[in-house]
DNA sequence: ATTATTAATGAAAATGATTATCATAAACTT
DNA sequence: AAGTTTATGATAATCATTTTCATTAATAAT
C-alpha cells in the first residue's frame, strides 16, 4: 500500500493484504497519464508480469475503487476506463468525450466557479435526496477535432 | 415519425422508413419518466407486441440516438439507460447515480450559475480543443438513502 | 523459524449486454 | 400489381466483466 496511506487504519482493513499484483497495477496506474481500460492495463502488466491475470486486474481496480484510490470513467461504448484520482483537488479534471472515436480529453482550467458551483450544489442534493455523494463527473460529449473531419458517415 | 419532425429535411433522409416498430418504442419512452434499459423496453413491448425483436429495439435506440431523440446515460454496471430528450431546456436535467444498486435519481433544481457557467465552458473548450460539443452529462455519484442504510458490507 | 490460517490469485467457464449475419417481410416506387 | 429497397427478427457471434474453485501466497500463531 503506498505509504501515505498505510497509517490510515480504515483503508488498512479494507485493503486486507497488499500483495504484487496490487502493487504492480497501481504502478501501471500511476505511470500512465491516460485513461486505461482493464484490458489495457493487462496488456501492459504483460509484458513485466505474464503470470498475472486479467480477473486479478479487475478484482483490483473494484478495491481501488472502494478506497477512492482510482476513478472510473465509462466510454460512449460501455468499456470501463480507469485513472488514478489526484490528493486534494490537485490533478482534478473533467472529461471531454468523443462520440465517435472515443477518445477522452481531459480539462482542467475550471473557471473558480465551477467548484464552488459544484459545492453548492452537492450540499442541496445532500440534503434534498439524503444522497451522500462521494465524487462527481462533469462530461462534455461531441466530437473531436480529428472526427469533425472525417465525420461524412455518420 | 413524429409530427414536428416529420418537416424536417435532414431528419426524413436520416430516418428513411417510419415502422410501426420505431413507433411503438418511441411511444414506450415517451411514456415511461424513468431511464429505461433495452431490455426494458424490450419487456414493456412484449406484452403488446411479442412480434418485435430485442433485436430491432437497439437498432430503433441508435437510430434515435443518430437523430437526437433521446440521450443515452450509462450506469456504473456499464448498462445502458435511454431517455427521451425534451425540446429545448425545458426537462433538461442532471443524475445522481448510486453506486451500489445503480439507481437513477433525476434533479432539475439548477442554480441559474449553471447553465451560465456550462455555456461559458462549452465555449472555451470548443476554442480550445476544437471539439464540437453536443451536449453534457453532470452526474453525482455516490450512496442513495437506502444503501446508505445497509451498506454495512460495501 | 515453522506451521496453521486466511485471503488473494488465476485458469477456465459462465454471464449478459450488445452486434453481426442473413433470410424474410414490409414499405415505397413504377 | 410487380419490382426494388429498407427494416425486421431469429440466431449466432462477440466481448467485457463475473463466478467458481482449486492453488498459492501472506499473515498470525506457535
Amino acid at each position: 500500500m503506498p505509504r501515505r496511506h498505510c497509517a490510515n487504519q480504515r483503508l488498512r482493513e479494507q485493503v486486507g493484504r497488499w500483495t504484487e499484483p496490487r502493487n504492480v497495477i497501481l504502478d501501471v496506474l500511476s505511470h500512465s497519464k491516460g485513461h486505461l481500460s482493464a484490458k489495457e492495463i493487462y496488456d501492459a502488466l504483460y509484458i513485466t508480469h505474464p503470470r498475472i491475470g486479467i480477473t486479478t486486474v479487475y478484482r483490483t481496480l473494484e478495491l481501488f475503487l472502494r478506497l477512492g484510490f482510482i476513478q472510473k470513467v465509462i466510454s460512449p461504448d460501455g468499456e470501463a476506463h480507469y485513472e488514478l484520482r489526484t490528493e486534494g483537488n490537485k490533478g482534478h479534471h473533467h472529461h471531454l468525450i468523443c462520440l465517435r472515436c472515443g477518445k477522452i480529453i481531459d480539462y482542467q482550467d475550471f473557471a473558480d466557479e465551477e467548484l464552488e458551483l459544484v459545492k453548492k450544489t452537492e450540499k442541496v442534493l445532500t440534503q434534498k435526496h439524503n444522497f451522500l455523494i462521494l465524487y462527481h463527473n462533469i462530461e462534455f460529449l461531441g466530437l473531436c477535432d480529428k472526427c469533425r473531419k472525417d465525420a461524412g458517415d455518420i
